[in-house]
DNA sequence: GATTAGGGTTTG
């Protein structure tokens, strides 16, 4: 530092930038892509800062050296820019990176040590500089929200995209576009992670480490652009992986089971930082994963020495009960268990243990209790699932869904496609909000309109709440817009069917559009089945399910197994009860009463169940999952 | 010496 001859920095406020001056900022980052290759012949990073002037500035960072431009590990972090130009782009200041430019980064957090993080050999740190950082941290605390996207493993939903911090424990090449790496974070995912089918010998890595952990490891595929940074990468190192995206789909294993898997895709492009940052040691996040990664993976040597036992013993022979268990016994068992089967009751009862030690697949009936399940709020275990490609997704918030009709419907109604066989047509214009025009179109069933009961009308340009206004007196709405030739549906974002409260959505990736005027070949034009709908408009209709783990304890073992129904296990439908006040305090009675909170396990009721086990398959190791099959809440605790 | 990218998720 005392090279560098005494400079006396001015630090300008971000309200203050003016075009074509070089100035030096401090500010709090808001948003950046973690360095990466650019198309030209430098590495580019985008960061977006704002300071107490609550001002922001994109810069545009460009080095020909990665460790030049700021070492950003968070959103959160503060930064500070020498001979940052300022320009303006699309009538906006930026920033870029001119001759000399020179960054230091700090923590963000209230109260850590302030320590800049830089690859400059010689910089200027004044105590002035100290007072800049904390005054920053200060103003954040209360004026930026903490980033959420920073997760753990264990607290991935399926379809989201996140922040992981890991490390690596194998890589393997896939195919030119794509590249493997085999991470973990010391927590177990919600659902076990995907396995990449790679050819055996191209995984680099410890293999009995990765053996051992089993399920403690995820596979994430990385495309595109990432996947040269990800072939670089040093087995054992610490990375942050950014915008990592989540998916749960569902095969249909051999066995018929439904096998539900998490997927984990880093997809191509820099979008939202999408990227790969390697964390040094010194990172505090880094200090608590080795914790973390430490304490996971003496419980995960513990049991898999255990397994290693069991391997040895012989297979355990399936235990009946008690040889023959009389009619009179077996009805009495039905009675005090809280579900019942639907089917296959000649099975006998297996001990979860003697489960455990069999290979796949298999269906048993067992006698458990329910020890915990997940997730724990009801609105989370509801998903759609497309019966045809097997993909999960979310279901729309409202606000959401909201937002998706008004992006879909910016276009006007076209008078043209208005008052046709099928439908008659009404068009208003909203007085207050800019104009907004909003047709409907009332279903005629040949040629007559029917009662409004069971009217069908399609809706252009409303709003979700017109549309719910609308359900209390016609059957159905499909909200539409109008196209070249006729009306059409909307993108299948949106809804293609709403009946009462309960929104019918089809599936994008196997749905095939077909025009509005095919209604017409609908016979019957008054129920308005979903599915009959949804067949004439070419579109594959998402059901509505429960995606659930159950751990179950029978005193000789805890299993974890799926549940994934649409209504028959609670025999309440998934697609009401999101809308329906009253079946929620159902299902939340059903789920107290199969696990009551703040009791002793010993005092829960016994669940009588069918399970299927089957195969995860992952080139060198099979694990088994179990799922719950043909198995009802019995009726008196409905 | 200019270029790179110019925040706003893939569709594997």
């Amino acid at each position: 530092m005392s090279l560098v001859p005494a400079t006396n920095y001015m630090y300008t406020p971000l309200n203050q930038l003016k075009s074509g001056t070089v100035v030096n900022v401090y500010g709090v980052v808001k948003f950046f892509k973690p360095p990466y290759l650019s198309k030209g012949t430098d590495y580019c990073s985008v960061v977006t800062i704002v300071d107490q002037t609550n001002v922001k500035l994109t810069c545009l960072l460009f080095s020909g050296i990665y460790e030049a431009l700021p070492t950003i590990y968070k959103v959160g972090d503060i930064v500070r820019f020498h001979r940052l130009k300022i320009q303006v782009y699309k009538k906006e200041a930026q920033g870029i990176t001119s001759p000399g430019f020179a960054s230091l980064t700090f923590e963000g957090t209230l109260g850590a040590p302030v320590i800049p993080r830089t690859s400059s050999k010689y910089f200027n740190f004044t105590s002035e500089d100290h007072k800049m950082v904390e005054a920053l941290r200060v103003w954040a605390s209360t004026h930026i929200s903490p980033s959420l996207t920073l997760l753990k493993l264990c607290d991935v939903q399926p379809m989201q995209y996140f922040d992981l911090t890991c490390q690596l424990l194998g890589k393997a090449e896939v195919d030119g576009a794509s590249f493997l790496l085999k991470v973990w974070d010391g927590t177990r995912t919600p659902f076990p992670s995907w396995r990449v089918l790679i050819q055996d010998l191209v995984l680099e890595g410890d293999l009995g480490q990765i053996h051992r952990l089993q399920n403690l490891t995820i596979d994430i595929l990385v495309y595109d652009n990432h996947v040269q940074v990800a072939r670089s990468l040093q087995v054992g190192s610490f990375l942050r992986i950014y915008s990592l995206h989540t998916k749960l789909q569902s095969v249909n294993s051999e066995s018929q089971a439904t096998l539900l898997a998490l997927e984990f895709h880093l997809h191509g492009g820099t979008s939202y930082g999408r990227g790969i940052r390697v964390l040094p040691e010194s990172n505090s996040d880094v200090d608590q994963l080795k914790k973390a990664l430490e304490s996971a993976e003496l419980t995960a040597s513990q049991h898999s020495h255990g397994i290693y036992q069991s391997e040895h013993e012989e297979s355990f022979p399936t235990v009946s009960s008690s040889g023959s268990v009389s009619l009179f016994e077996e009805e009495r068992c039905q009675q005090l268990s809280a579900t019942i089967l639907t089917d296959h009751q000649y099975l006998e009862k297996t001990p979860l243990c003697a489960i455990l030690k069999q290979k796949a697949p298999q269906q048993y009936r067992i006698r458990a209790k329910l020890r915990s399940y997940k997730p724990r709020r009801l609105f989370q275990s509801v998903k759609l699932h497309c019966p045809k490609c097997h993909s999960m997704q979310e279901v729309p918030h409202e606000e959401e869904l909201d937002l998706i009709l008004k992006d879909s419907t910016t276009n006007t109604p076209d008078t043209k496609l208005q008052n046709t066989l099928l439908y008659d047509s009404n068009m208003w214009t909203t007085e207050d909000q800019g104009g907004r025009k909003v047709a409907v179109h009332f279903v005629k069933n040949n040629g007559i309109l029917p009662l409004s009961n069971e009217c069908l009308i399609l809706i252009e340009g409303g709003t979700l709440c017109e549309i719910y206004k609308l359900l209390d007196k016609f059957h159905s709405v499909i909200p539409v817009r109008s196209g070249h030739e006729d009306l059409e549906l909307l993108d299948l974002s949106a809804p293609f069917l709403i009946q009462g409260k309960v929104c019918h959505y089809g599936c994008k990736q196997c749905s095939n559009l077909r025009p509005i005027q095919n209604l017409n070949s609908l016979v019957d034009k008054t129920s308005w089945i979903p599915s009959s709908v949804a067949e004439v408009l070419g579109v594959v209709p998402l059901q509505y399910v429960f995606v659930m783990t159950f751990t179950l304890d029978d005193g000789t073992g805890v299993l974890d197994t799926y549940l994934m129904d649409s209504d028959k296990f609670f025999q309440i439908p998934a697609s009401e009860v999101l809308s329906d006040d009253d079946l929620q305090k159902t299902m939340d009675m059903i789920m107290d009463m199969l696990c009551p909170p703040g009791m002793k396990v010993d005092t829960y009721p016994w669940l009588e169940c069918l399970i299927k086990s089957y195969y995860v398959t992952n080139g060198t190791e099979q694990q088994i999952c179990y799922q719950i099959f043909d198995t009802t809440v019995a009726e008196d605790l409905i």
